[in-house]
DNA sequence: GCCAACCACGTTAACGTTAACGTATTCGGA
DNA sequence: TCCGAATACGTTAACGTTAACGTGGTTGGC
C-alpha cells in the first residue's frame, strides 16, 4: 500500500516538435524554422504553427538543440561572493545585456579561492556555455592553461591586464588607488594606512595598495603601512582592522572597500576619535551606503555597473564573429568627501 | 584576405565517450558506467578508463545527458534582485547545499515585476531543470497555474503560506513584526511609522505591516502610519522616506528593513533629532551592517542562511523519491537593540 | 514555350548520452 | 556434470532538435 504522504504530482505533458508538426499537418524542420523565426516559411504556416505552439503548450527543449547546435544559449559566470554591492552591479550589468540577446547566465562563487575557480570551469564546461566569464585576472596555472586552449570566448571582467586570456573589461585598481591617494596627499596627510584583507586573498587589494603606496612615496612620506584584518563581514573587518592600528600613529587611513571603511568610521567614533579632525577616512568603489553618511565619505567611484554592460557588449560581440578590443579599461571618478581636509 | 585582427583561438578538441571508448577498447556503455559510478564494471577497468578519459580530457556532455535523462542537473532560481544581503545569504545557503549534491543554480532576478517572474519561468523551462525555486508565495495567476501543472518540484522560499504550490520554507514575516512591534509597544510607544516600499510591490512589506500595525492596535495605539518611499537604493529610501514624515507625530519609525532603517536613522542625525531620545528606530533582518553601529540598531533576525540550506536539503529529499514536510516555518530572533527606549 | 531562379517546404543524418535489454564467461553447489 | 546465478560487459533504440541537402511547384524573362 502506497503511503497516503506520497504527493502526486500531475503528469508532464511532454510535447515535442513532432507533436506540434503532427497538429499542424507539415514537417518537423517546418515547425522548427517557423519557431524561430528562420526564413523558408510563408507567413500563413508561421503564424498558424505559432499559434499551436502556443495552444498545445509547447517548451523547445534546451538540451536537444544545444546537443544539436553544439553549444548552448548559457553563460558561465564565476564571482567571488554575492554579498559585495560590486558583484551584484557587475552581475545586473552584463545579466540584462545578455539577457536581451537570449542568453541565460549560470552564476557560481569561488571565495576568491583558485581551486574553487578551476572548480567551477570544469563543472561549467559540461553544459558547452556559449561563453566563460571570470572575475580578475589572476588565476591558477592550471585555470590558466585550460582557458587559453578552449576554443569559447572568455571575459575576464573587473581587473585590466596586459596578457589578457581573450577579453578583458575593468578598471585599473592601481591607477584607481594613485588617483585617490594623491589627492590625500595633496591635502597633507604623510603617515598613511591600509586595512584590508591579507595579502594573497584578493588581488584587487594588491593593485590598490600598490597605488597608494606609490603616491605616498613620490611625495616623501611615511611608508604605507598595511593592516591585514578578517572577519565574517566586511563591517567587522574594516572595525577590527581600524582597532588593531597602533594609536597615533597615522593621520589617514584607507580601507579595501567602503563597507570596510565604515566599520572603521564607526570604530573610530566609537573611539572617540573625530573624523576628520582627528583622523582620515578613505574608502573605496563609493558604494550606495556612503550616499547617505551625514559626512561624506571620501572615496573613489568604480563604474561597476558600466564594466558590467561594456563587458556582455563585446561578448555578443564576440559571439557574433566580431572582433571587440582585447582590453578595455574603464576610468574611475575621485570623489572628494569629508572624511579628508587639508591639514 | 582576413583581417589581421581577426583572432584565432585553439580549435575544439572534442572528445566524447565515443574517443574514450575506442581508446580504451571498450563499449560506450561500459565508459557510461564506469564514469557515472554505477555497478557492472570491474575495478581495474573502471580505473583504466578513468585514466584514459582524464588524459584525453573528456568532459561529459551535459546537454546529451540531460537529453537522454529527460531533465537536468540545473536548478533555476528566481530572486527579486542581488542587491540585498538577504537573498544573497539565503542563495549562498541553497547554493553550497545544491551544489554538493551535482546541481548547479541557474539565477535570475525578477525585480518584484510579476511578469518578470513568469517569464523567467517560460525561459527557464527550455533547460528542463530538475526543480524550481522562487521567492515568495504571491505569484501572478498565470504563473501560478503553470506551477502546479509542472511536474517539477517547486518550492517556494523566504514566505510562508497556508497553500503551498509544493514545498515552502521561510519565515512568517507578519508574526516577526508582530513580535518586534509587541515589544517596542511594550516599551511605552504609542505614536508608530513604517516606511517602505509603497503598498503591492512587496509582498512582505504587506506582512510586517500588517503585524506591525496589530500590535499597536492591541494596546489602543494610534494607528500605524505607512510612508512609502521609491529611490535607487534602500538607503536612499530610508532617508527620504523619514525626511518626509511629519515631524513630531511619531515617537517610533518601523523600516522595512535594516538598509532602509540605516538611511532613516542617518536622516535623523542630520535633523539634529537623538535615537533613542527624540525618537524610536527599528529596522528588520539584522543585516550585519547593524553589527558595527555604535547603537545597536532594534530589529529582528531572519534565519536567512538556515532557510537556503533546509530549503536545499528538503528540495534533494523531494529530488530522491521522498516527502519532506510541505511547509516549513523557522523562527525568527528580536534583537532588542538601543535605537528604542522604554518612555 | 522553355529554362532558370526562387519559394516553401520535406528527408536524412547527425549531436552525445543513457535506459533497457541481450550475451558471453565464470563459479559455486547439488 | 550440469544448471542457475552472478559478473562484466555489449547492442539497440531512444531523448528532441537542427544542419545540410533535397524536391516539387510557381513565376518571370526572352
Amino acid at each position: 500500500m502506497e503511503s497516503e504522504r506520497e504527493i502526486q504530482r500531475a503528469p508532464s505533458r511532454r510535447s515535442s516538435i513532432r507533436h506540434v508538426a503532427d497538429a499542424a499537418g507539415v514537417s518537423m524542420m517546418t515547425v522548427s524554422r517557423a519557431l524561430r523565426g528562420i526564413d523558408g516559411v510563408s507567413e500563413a504556416t508561421r503564424t498558424r504553427i505559432a499559434a499551436i505552439a502556443r495552444d498545445m503548450g509547447y517548451i523547445p527543449n534546451g538540451n536537444a538543440r544545444a546537443l544539436a547546435e553544439t553549444n548552448s544559449k548559457l553563460i558561465g559566470l564565476s564571482l567571488p561572493n554575492l554579498f559585495n554591492d560590486v558583484f551584484a552591479d557587475i552581475l545586473e550589468g552584463m545579466r540584462r545585456t545578455l539577457h536581451s540577446a537570449g542568453y541565460s547566465t549560470v552564476i557560481d562563487t569561488t571565495d576568491y579561492d583558485p581551486a574553487r575557480e578551476l572548480d567551477w570551469f570544469e563543472r561549467m564546461t559540461i553544459w558547452r556555455p556559449a561563453a566563460l566569464v571570470l572575475t580578475g585576472c589572476a588565476h591558477a596555472e592550471d585555470l590558466r592553461r585550460h582557458l587559453t586552449r578552449t576554443p569559447l570566448p572568455v571575459v575576464e571582467i573587473w581587473d585590466v591586464t596586459d596578457t589578457p586570456i581573450d577579453l578583458c573589461v575593468g578598471c585599473d585598481h592601481q591607477a584607481a588607488g594613485l588617483a585617490l591617494a594623491r589627492h590625500v596627499a595633496a591635502l597633507g596627510y604623510r603617515r598613511p594606512a591600509f586595512v584590508g584583507p591579507p595579502e594573497g586573498l584578493d588581488p584587487r587589494a594588491e593593485a590598490r595598495v600598490a597605488g597608494i603606496g606609490q603616491a605616498f612615496a613620490d611625495v616623501g612620506a611615511q611608508t604605507l603601512h598595511r593592516e591585514p584584518a578578517k572577519g565574517d563581514h566586511a563591517y567587522g573587518v574594516g572595525a577590527r582592522g581600524f582597532e588593531a592600528l597602533p594609536k597615533g600613529a597615522f593621520d589617514v587611513v584607507f580601507f579595501h572597500n567602503d563597507n570596510t571603511a565604515f566599520g572603521g568610521l564607526m570604530a573610530a567614533q566609537a573611539a572617540g576619535l573625530d573624523v576628520p579632525d582627528d583622523i582620515g577616512i578613505v574608502g573605496f568603489n563609493r558604494l550606495d551606503l556612503t550616499r547617505v553618511l551625514p559626512r561624506p565619505l571620501t572615496t573613489i567611484e568604480t563604474p561597476r555597473r558600466q564594466i558590467g554592460e561594456i563587458a556582455a557588449r563585446h561578448l555578443l560581440a564576440r559571439l557574433n564573429g566580431l572582433s571587440p578590443p582585447p582590453v578595455t579599461t574603464l576610468p574611475c571618478t575621485l570623489i572628494p568627501g569629508e572624511t579628508v581636509r587639508a591639514i
